[in-house]
DNA sequence: GTCCGGTTGT
DNA sequence: ACAACGGGAC
């Protein structure tokens, strides 16, 4: 069997399904995935909550806030000025599908990812997540955590986001549930284990990861 | 003081 | 390659 699918069975035997992504719905998903950019989800949550509970936690309503005021509103994620203005862009172009999940899945993810790339504020990482995450399409999200646990792992040796995506995409079979999960647990396993300063001793990966064997 | 579920402009 | 954007938690 394929040493990618069974880290991945390694880390969902260990852990256990984690529910991602955690929201109500798909656009809240989207302003998620905007707000935690570069940022802990601790803090975007905070702003999701200021959101819902001035129930401006839909298209719609948050197109029509001025830009400041959103960047109040979502203060607590950082960077609340360009974000605020991130998310004003997506907007923008979810207003062409109407504000409707359902004529935006009409499109395949390939033409997806191109006009999400175009907004201004979106990189691969973001335009991924809302691909995976709330759109539900097969393409497999790469972050800092995921390039530093395989590195460690020793189970591939390149640096650029494609080369991560088609490395993973090419050893799994193309599935939703498969990827959401994956890279959940990529993250999980990311904060308790493989952190900056790692816990290799203590880490269950330790006899197969290149790293964890260096620092038994 | 450090780190965070990044992206952009130089 | 590197600075700018930034509040909140530990």
């Amino acid at each position: 069997m394929n040493k990618v699918y069974e880290i991945y069975k390694n880390l969902y035997d260990f852990y256990g399904p984690q529910h991602w992504w955690p929201a109500d719905n798909w656009f809240e998903v989207t302003v998620g995935a905007i707000l935690t950019q570069n940022t802990s989800w601790n803090n975007v949550e905070k702003s999701i909550e200021n959101l819902k509970q001035r129930d401006l936690l839909e298209p719609k309503k948050l197109s029509e806030i001025k830009e400041n005021d959103l960047a109040q509103l979502i203060r607590s994620s950082g960077f609340y000025n360009l974000k605020s203005k991130r998310l004003k862009n997506f907007l923008e172009w979810l207003k062409k599908y109407n504000y409707d999940i359902d004529k935006i899945k009409d499109k395949s993810v390939t033409s997806l990812r191109e006009e999400l790339l175009n907004i201004k504020g979106i990189g691969k990482e973001t335009a991924d997540s809302i691909l995976l995450y709330a759109f539900e399409m097969p393409i497999f999200v790469i972050d800092a955590y995921t390039k530093r646990m395989f590195l460690r792992l020793g189970l591939i040796s390149g640096k650029e986001y494609d080369e991560f995506q088609d490395f993973f995409e090419k050893n799994l079979r193309r599935d939703v549930q498969l990827y959401n999960e994956y890279h959940a647990l990529i993250v999980k396993h990311s904060k308790v284990y493989c952190k900056k300063m790692p816990k290799c001793s203590e880490c269950f990966l330790k006899e197969k990861c290149k790293w964890g064997v260096n620092n038994l």
